[in-house]
DNA sequence: ATAGATACATCGATAGTCGATGTATAATAG
DNA sequence: CTATTATACATCGACTATCGATGTATCTAT
């Protein structure tokens, strides 16, 4: 089956407009997705682990931050982007066969009652 | 994170148009999705059991059949078509989620121009 | 006979994710 | 001065979904 985007390409695709760390990836997730994808971190820091440990990342302790904790840095490498493409690729089949099997007719726009507001 | 529409989701999604069996579905869904979604059988006889456990579809041993092997041909319950709906629901909310961050390859907020429209 | 498609089912392994917990720093509230 | 909250790292055990292999059985075609 082979499923969508999963954690580690939504990691790559943030880190691949600019580096960022750890939890600020996080964040950014969030944003992006108007907080619909989000996820603890206990699956973050694993994952940034085995990004690393494939060389599709590279981590750096920031030494430049003066307030608050230490900051780790991920930049993507090469691979990074390489397999970023790659992931685009596959969820946008798996996205589109999904549709097409679930037959994600177009989501019935709810009727705005002149209710409120 | 909670991911999209799953094998159930699919599942449920080819018996909401009619009533079939376990390979039957399978064999629906790699051809609806030309291929691209498919998964064995290790995967889908236990998601058959759980679904049929959880309410959402019906299954009975087909006595009508004289060629081949029995089948056990599934039905979709009221419960199983409310919970396709929400199924359907979530996966739009996550697909188009995805794609936000995922697609993110150009963020660039597009300036207003005072000159538009 | 033998292979291949149909059709059911179970079992152990693995991978991805979740929730809880732990350490530490800094800012703000009481 | 203490408690809470936000930031920031990390690990651990548990759970769930899926995969791959294996097994049984029927029927058709070679």
């Amino acid at each position: 089956m082979q499923a969508g985007a999963n954690v580690s390409g939504l990691v790559l695709a943030v880190v691949e407009v600019a580096p960022l760390h750890g939890y600020g990836i996080a964040r950014e997730i969030e944003k992006r997705s108007a907080d619909a994808l989000s996820f603890g971190e206990g699956t973050l820091y694993p994952v940034l682990k085995t990004l690393e440990k494939s060389g599709l990342i590279e981590g750096k302790w920031d030494t430049a931050v003066e307030r608050g904790p230490a900051r780790k840095v991920y930049e993507i490498t090469h691979e990074g982007k390489m397999e970023l493409g790659r992931i685009r690729d596959a969820w946008s089949e798996y996205s589109r066969s999904v549709d097409l099997v679930l037959g994600q007719k177009e989501t019935h726009v709810k009727p705005r009652t002149a209710t409120s507001s």
